[in-house]
RNA sequence: GGGGGCGUAGUUCAGUUGGUUAGAACGCCGGCCUGUCACGCCGGAGGUCGCGGGUUCGAGUCCCGUCGCUCCCGCCA
């Protein structure tokens, strides 16, 4: 914003800025001692002495006092009699130092003042239905109230933050020849994936669009079309249960491009991740991200989104415990399981009562049980199961969990899976609740090589683990008719500090190996043909060889914000329940809508003493 | 669908082994105050203890059910 925009209709300068002529090379509009100042904002606070009243005004850009005595301007006092917290409100005056003494070090415009001359109360507000500088206020009744939470500073520094890093994201884009396309928001269901959410058609009787999970197949059109380079900040849509890192409606910043390796990809990715943390966060990255193998990161971290601030490192101890008579853990062996161990440095203060809650947890993630050992001083281990353990199987769990005394230890026995699984899901537990201070602030990682395929564990059917058009690798695309699950995906996640931010791949492009993934899938041609006809078609028309990425901007945000909800950095999210207590959505509509839209609402009867929603 | 935590004044919370009239802080209302900036001082109003049922002479407290918020599991190509 230049100078001149910052004078308006209603003010002449913004709160924060009122007074800082000292400040060098200042963007904002500059108001000097003796200067007469216009201001408008809101009441923060009013500190009513009876003659002398005091009132803090906020507005976007910070607080600056305002004085109003009423020896000096009766008719400004007696409008001042009336202010309340968060009044609207607009006033003239003259911007005055203050004494030593006066001066306030804990604001930034605490130097100065504005005498008050004229006072207008632009619009009043009630009573708050919560303290605005309260924290902990009820979720429910923030989102209610939104306008007002939005009022809090730390609210608008995160919406301020968010439209910084769009910013930075499209100069970067740009700057390296990326076009911003729209794609449809009323698209087309495909079964696959999430849950969609539809919209019934009008014209056409029976017939629903479905609102985008994201826009992967008009962006690899757009390849075919020859754009080569594509970007979209681009509202995704799924219904799932909420958590604290997903909303129904979420913003990804959607990229494609042409005639590009894994390679291509993952550098051009790494430098706007680069860009953006050093230009909205001043950090640098001096060297690469890591990367990490899918195989890898489930074995040493038990997640495919491990933090990485952390050094904890699950240990194997198969080797050393081959001949165990250990029940559980000979058990596992025998099975072709494995038998894992995690250290949680300063888990010796925990109590049976502490263990016991653990192993609920773990339970929770599918194990059986949790064997735990606590390393006293004398480095003997303390443990209802120790008295099975052999001297060298101890030493083993000791050295190959890398605990020192006043350590616990966790030991899991079972199937690679379930032990990856729990033992990732204690060691974040474990960092929370040890309060462990992390090694590094950012830690970002690239996630490589994971299979193409899964097995889905109940149904035993062979599913994608990414999405159907992920691009097999050239060492292991012969394996794909014969052993798919030996398939390794050119597909990439970028994760940072335990949170998964981006998730990429490079796509088929060719006609053929795109039919014959359907049919591992078990989607026949014809259920391929009428499902994704157009895309199929678009793939026989010289599809050009291209792959992309989508960064989940939403969580970007957040991490930046030092925020552990996406709610936090969003302006009007959804509850957990996906209702919306601000607008009273999703709401219900009258039957000449639902006429008109060839729809029939069939509504459960309510469980008894389920009271009616209003 | 499941598990954990929470639900008491407008807000954030306290409330003992079940026991008199359910408290505090902030906010709100009234009064006083010319240098405050978390202003201060005096006074006041404000409660379906989420809801329903049960046990009991007596329930905010115990039991059962239910609803809501939140975190997590399932789910999220």
């Amino acid at each position: 914003m230049t100078h001149a925009e910052e004078i308006t209709a209603f003010r002449t300068h913004e709160c924060g800025h009122v007074g800082l002529s000292d400040v060098p090379n200042a963007l904002y509009r500059l108001a000097g001692v003796d200067d007469h100042v216009t201001v408008a904002g809101w009441v923060n606070s009013v500190r009513d002495h009876g003659d002398l009243i005091f009132v803090d005004l906020r507005d976007r850009t910070g607080v600056v006092q305002l004085v109003i005595d009423p020896s000096d301007a009766p008719d400004a006092h007696t409008v001042a009699e009336k202010l309340r917290n968060e009044f609207c409100v607009q006033a003239r005056g003259r911007v005055v130092a203050r004494a030593t003494d006066l001066i306030n070090p804990n604001l930034p415009t605490g130097a100065v003042e504005v005498r008050v001359e004229q006072l207008e109360i632009l619009s009043r507000c009630e009573v708050l239905p919560f303290q605005l500088d309260e924290d902990g206020v009820n979720e429910e009744l923030r989102l209610k109230w939104r306008f007002l939470d939005l009022r809090r500073p730390q609210m608008y520094e995160n919406l301020r933050l968010r439209s910084h890093v769009t910013r930075v994201m499209r100069r970067y884009l740009d700057e390296h020849g990326f076009l911003d396309v729209e794609t449809p928001v009323l698209t087309k269901s495909t079964p696959e994936g999430a849950r969609d959410f539809l919209v019934p058609s009008r014209k056409y009787p029976g017939h629903f669009f479905a609102l985008p999970q994201s826009p992967q197949l008009f962006k690899q059109l757009l390849m075919v079309a020859g754009v080569e380079r594509y970007y979209q900040i681009a509202r995704c849509f799924r219904d799932e249960d909420l958590r604290a890192d997903r909303q129904l409606e979420f913003t990804q910043l959607d990229v494609e491009m042409s005639f590009v390796s894994q390679e291509d990809v993952l550098e051009m990715m790494e430098g706007l991740m680069k860009t953006v943390w050093s230009e909205v966060a001043g950090v640098e990255f001096d060297s690469p991200f890591l990367r990490l193998s899918h195989a890898d990161s489930m074995r040493r971290f038990g997640s495919d989104k491990p933090d990485l601030r952390f050094d904890l490192e699950i240990g194997d101890l198969g080797e050393w415990w081959a001949n165990t008579e250990f029940g559980v853990a000979r058990g596992a062996l025998d099975n072709g399981g494995c038998v894992r161990v995690l250290a949680a440095p300063g888990g010796g203060r925990f109590s049976r009562k502490d263990m016991d809650e653990l192993t609920e947890f773990a339970k929770q993630f599918g194990a059986k049980g949790l064997a735990w050992f606590i390393v006293e001083e004398d480095g003997s281990l303390r443990s209802p199961v120790t008295k099975f353990l052999t001297t060298e199987e101890q030493n083993a769990l000791k050295g190959v969990s890398g605990a020192n005394a006043g350590d616990a230890i966790f030991l899991m026995a079972d199937t690679h899976h379930t032990v990856c699984r729990v033992l990732g899901a204690l060691r974040t537990r474990l960092i929370e609740q040890l309060e462990l201070v992390p090694a590094r602030e950012w830690v970002f990682a690239w996630i490589v090589d994971a299979p193409l395929f899964e097995r889905d564990e109940e149904s035993g059917k062979l599913t994608f683990a990414h999405h159907p058009f992920c691009q097999p690798t050239g060492d292991t695309i012969e394996f794909l008719e014969t052993e798919p699950e030996k398939v390794v995906a050119e597909a990439y996640d970028l994760t940072l500090n335990g949170w998964e931010l981006a998730s990429g791949s490079i796509r088929v492009h060719q006609y053929e190996v795109q039919q014959q993934i359907f049919a591992q899938l078990g989607i026949s041609e014809e259920e391929a043909e009428e499902k994704f006809s157009f895309f199929l078609r678009a793939l026989k028309m010289g599809a050009p060889p291209h792959g992309g990425i989508a960064p989940g901007l939403d969580r970007i945000v957040a991490l930046l914000a030092r925020e552990t909800n996406i709610r936090e950095v969003i302006a009007f999210p959804r509850q957990q329940s996906t209702w919306d207590p601000l607008t009273d959505s999703p709401g219900l509509v009258d039957q000449s809508q639902l006429d008109e839209l060839h729809v029939r609402a069939v509504i459960p009867a309510p469980k008894p003493g389920t009271p009616t929603p209003a």
